[in-house]
DNA sequence: ATTAATTACTAAATCGATTTAGCTAAAATA
DNA sequence: TATTTTAGCTAAATCGATTTAGTAATTAAT
């Protein structure tokens, strides 16, 4: 029982492989094919259970109906939920998506790129890590559109979507300040990425414009990779003796990073908020059952997942326009819980 | 700046397309091409950033080197971190993978088969939503073969990989039992999926091998695309009365019931362990930071996701076997922490 | 010296669609 | 009546690979 091509109807209705072709695309009235022909093309189709070769249509046409996605890890809930939103807007328009988890690795993403390269993908969505310039440098010149998410390189011109990553950082800081914490830590990873370079800047801005100085010390920025150990270590740090705490607050970057520092906190028996308030990026469901929920900066992730399919497409589209970059910083939404007192 | 062929490269040399190819595919010396002519080839390939189009590929031999997978949902974290080791061990072979979520939803899981089918996937690893049995026996009949995951339909012969969920439910019903919890509830989503229906029965079982009734009001059955509402009016059904209570315990059959039920819990001021003990399938993240930290049901997802992608390869590769079932139920891991006392 | 074998390569078919160019018969127009 | 138009369809090229069946030139065997 082997799939049903064109050249089968053809053959099985003694016509032309090309009439039927032209039915079959909603064009036999464009063609002048005779409405009984056409009836009985499309009547031999559903019988047959003709389901069209999108690999062949692929070949003639160009265009594969697919998008590459490269993301961080699907594992991790926030790039899950993202990863979820494009699926969504991809299928509603006729895309599938291939998902590629690079965990931030350079290596992994060049070669990542360079398979959705082979599958001749429509497009790019892509979330690039560090030190990946040059890859999406290298994309830049095909003729393949791509968009970024969750941060972008300044220095090369693209697509992209991201949050205002500065602005919410210093919200959070600024919530915390005005509740009155004054020893305020910041955890994170990777500096040199924009979107972390940001929060930590936004913090610092926010502590500036308070009065207080920035404390180097109180700012701790782990290895993408981090282990428990990594953050108990900085926490343990940050913290020092449990009755001259030195820090009384932390904005974590992450909400991997939050999460682990929240079981970290736990352990070594601090109270939130009493103890240490804390506030983080990303709303993970645990943080609305944590033993005192968490206040979090939540990005709009169902915007981020349609507007990127939809430039995306724009631009697949219409792939002769003039290249105008399509850009957008949104904004974030800062949800008040119970992890910093009140 | 236009993709490189294998035509582009023959004609840059000035050979046929042919020994390109077989120098390209390794089968140089098979084919008796020149050392001389081998290096050329492969220099020119290097130096012309030669990228073979895999639809072509595709085309001519039949095999894409995609899989399709059909999950529930890939923005939870279950079928996230289930998706992540698919895809990694299918990247380590190879193949890349199109995800689709369906929602549990028949129609969707229908369409997206066709679309992964029309795509010619080599392979399909599926999470089968209910009422889609008719889909999984066309599958059957067609030659593309396929690896059901998490769930299984006992009257269709396939490759399947499963937990064994009667045990699992069986040793958590039993743990809660031998704390002295009398009155265990379950609740669970659509008991017509074999995983659950076998979770709801080792719960049972437990229970009478306990020396004790089954109570049938203390098993709650939410849809799947249940609301919190839903589950708040579950709890508050099992729960009565604060002083006197009607259940003291609850197993919860996925983690997204727990996770929500666990902030109903905390909603109605009921303290866990104390008030109520809970115990829950899958061991999802926020579980680790709970007021009490929840004991739970884990599944091995990383001998799931290998498994199931090394069985489809199997079969993949040695199409002409003949079809013997590969069907494996795994051992789970009964992970205790605080949320049913001591 | 003739035939057979080996070496080093190439032409052309093929996969399953799309699409351009063109063909035939009937109808319309001059 | 001769010519053009139109209706209704088809042949063949094409996309970029793989693969079968050869070919021509050289070397080895008889």
């Amino acid at each position: 029982m082997k799939k049903t091509s064109l050249n089968d109807i053809a053959q099985h209705l003694g016509v032309s492989k090309t009439l039927v072709s032209f039915v079959l695309n909603g064009r036999g009235k464009e063609f002048r094919i005779s409405d009984e022909i056409c009836k009985k093309v499309m009547d031999a189709a559903k019988e047959m259970n003709y389901q069209p070769n999108r690999i062949a249509q692929g070949l003639r046409t160009g265009k594969t109906n697919t998008i590459g996605l490269i993301i961080a890890d699907i594992a991790n809930p926030f790039f899950g939920k993202l990863g979820r939103e494009i699926e969504q807007e991809a299928a509603s328009n006729g895309y599938s998506v291939i998902f590629c988890s690079s965990d931030e690795n350079p290596e992994k993403s060049k070669q990542q790129i360079s398979m959705l390269q082979q599958n001749q993908v429509d497009g790019y969505i892509i979330s690039p890590p560090m030190n990946s310039e040059s890859q999406i440098r290298a994309l830049s010149k095909g003729k393949t559109p791509f968009v970024l998410i969750d941060r972008y390189f300044p220095e090369i011109e693209s697509n992209y979507i991201v949050v205002d990553n500065f602005d919410a950082a210093y919200q959070a800081t600024n919530h915390l300040l005005k509740l009155g914490r004054k020893k305020i830590a910041n955890i994170t990873v990777n500096l040199d990425l924009v979107n972390m370079k940001a929060r930590t800047e936004g913090y610092q801005k926010a502590l500036i414009d308070f009065g207080l100085e920035v404390d180097k010390n109180l700012v701790k920025v782990l290895p993408f990779s981090h282990e428990n150990n990594d953050i108990t270590r900085a926490i343990i740090e940050l913290v020092g003796c449990k009755d001259d705490l030195k820090a009384d607050a932390i904005l974590f970057s992450t909400s991997k990073l939050g999460l682990n520092g929240i079981e970290c906190i736990s352990a070594l028996g601090l109270k939130i908020p009493d103890d240490i308030a804390v506030v983080s990026f990303d709303n993970a469901d645990a943080y609305k059952i944590c033993v005192s929920p968490v206040t979090v900066v939540a990005q709009p992730l169902q915007e981020i997942g349609k507007k990127a399919v939809n430039i995306l497409l724009d631009k697949i589209n219409s792939p002769d326009d003039i290249p105008k970059f399509q850009q957008y910083t949104l904004k974030t939404e800062f949800i008040v819980r119970k992890s910093c007192g009140s």
